[in-house]
This record gives structure tokens, C-alpha cells and sequence, in this order.
DNA sequence: CAGGATCCTGGACGATACTG
DNA sequence: CAGTATCGTCCAGGATCCTG
């Protein structure tokens, strides 16, 4: 979703479009409502998130961190240890976060009401 | 960001992935926004978004009307016309969208403040 | 522990032409 | 007017192995 490179939808680009390119890669979403709950740790998100490799990990956190979103605190220890946590311009994502989080639950219920019709 | 084939990132799968299936492809964000404003024809959407191409509007209407958000209303004429409408369902997504329009203006904002940092 | 480096594949997306 | 049908590209995302 992000560096769209021919340009937005939008004349002037679209904001909706600007918000999305930030929270809409495969796996921000989850990460971002997971950092509403407070600090984590690179290894926490591996626990939390099963499917996702570290690799992918590691690059949707730079990206949020490129966009501002997420602030990466590293202690040099040995071993490493690497905390990741909402800026505070980040937080301000907390609503839509929680809304979608919200949403997602009654859209579940929605698509069982309506699975005959819905195919 | 449709149809996940390997499965969710959080275990039963994570409201806010499903939320981000329903709206996170391309164009979704900005047709549904438009679409908050009220019913639209097929070349309306054209004339609103002048980069998309009329196959890519035909798919992403359809996977939204596929998931209940959105309504095809046929008038049977001579030239055809077609109007898309939220559902009664699609319309809970409104606070989302709204916020998302919203948090996308504050972060162009927040971008020009720190484009130095940021880089 | 927290990643980086490589290599690879599928499917999202686009360009273009055609149609009822 | 409102789409479909083809064909092609490209890169987000994944698998695997390596490292300070």
C-alpha cells in the first residue's frame, strides 16, 4: 500500500488514500492495535503474530517507524533488546484502530446473518 | 488485501485484518468515502478519480458489493444506468472513513512540521 | 535476541481493445 | 453508458539461510 508511485485516486491526493498507505500493509494494522496496548518487544510480536515471518516484521516496523508512527528504542545490551512503541503522533491513530477493531467484530456477526444471501 | 488465503496473523484472525480485507484495496477508501456523500453512478467515479481505469472500478465495486457494503441498483434503459449505493451495513463504516479523512489531512500537516527529521 | 541478505512467486494492478 | 476480455508487468510478501 505504501509509495504509490503513479500518482493518488484523488486530484491532489485523497486523504483517505494518505491514511491507508500508512496503516494498510498486510500486517500494520495488527502490530498497530497490538502497540495501543502498550510497549513490545521484537520477539512479542513474533509470539503474537504467528504467521508473520521476521523479515516482514521487520520491515512493516520501519516503515511505521519511517512514517512516524512507531519509535524504536534500542538498548545496547548483549543480547539485543529492542523496544517498539506508538509516537505521539501515533497515538492519534488510537480511534480508527479501535473503531476497526470494533468493526471488524460486528462485521463477523454480519457476514453469519447473512451467509445464504451473501454467498 | 482480499481473500487472505494463509490464514490471519493473529490467531481466529484479528478484527482489524478483516476490517482492512474489506477496505484495503487500492480504491476502496476513496470510493467508499464518495460514496458517504450519496448515491453515484459508474462514470461519476471516472470523473472523481481520474487515475483509475474503468476495470479496476468494475472489481473493486464488485468485491464491495460481494461483502455487503455496498448496493448495484440496474435501471433496465437504453443507455444503461447503474447506481452504487452504501447498505444499510456499509453505512457503519461511516466513523471509520470519517476519521480516516481526517487523520489524513492532520498528517500531511505533521509531515510538512517534520520533514526534516523524517527525512 | 533482533535482525539482514537473497531469491522467488503469485496476484494485484494496469493498458488496451471490444461490446450490449 | 457501463462494463468485459486479454495480456502483461511488477512488487509486496514469503521461504530460507546467515550474523553481530
Amino acid at each position: 500500500m505504501r509509495n504509490r508511485k503513479k500518482g493518488y485516486g484523488c486530484p491532489e491526493g485523497c486523504p483517505v488514500e494518505g491514511t491507508l498507505d500508512v496503516i494498510g500493509g498486510k500486517w500494520k494494522g495488527v502490530i498497530l492495535f497490538y502497540l495501543l496496548d502498550g510497549t513490545k518487544r521484537f520477539n512479542e510480536f513474533n509470539r503474537l503474530m504467528p504467521g508473520i515471518t521476521k523479515r516482514m516484521l521487520s520491515l512493516q516496523l520501519k516503515e511505521l517507524e519511517e512514517d512516524g508512527i512507531v519509535h524504536r528504542q534500542v538498548y545496547p545490551e548483549i543480547p539485543p533488546k529492542v523496544e517498539y512503541s506508538l509516537t505521539e503522533f501515533g497515538r492519534t491513530l488510537e480511534p480508527i484502530i479501535s473503531l476497526m477493531n470494533e468493526w471488524g467484530e460486528n462485521y463477523k456477526e454480519f457476514l453469519k446473518e447473512n451467509k445464504r444471501e451473501l454467498k
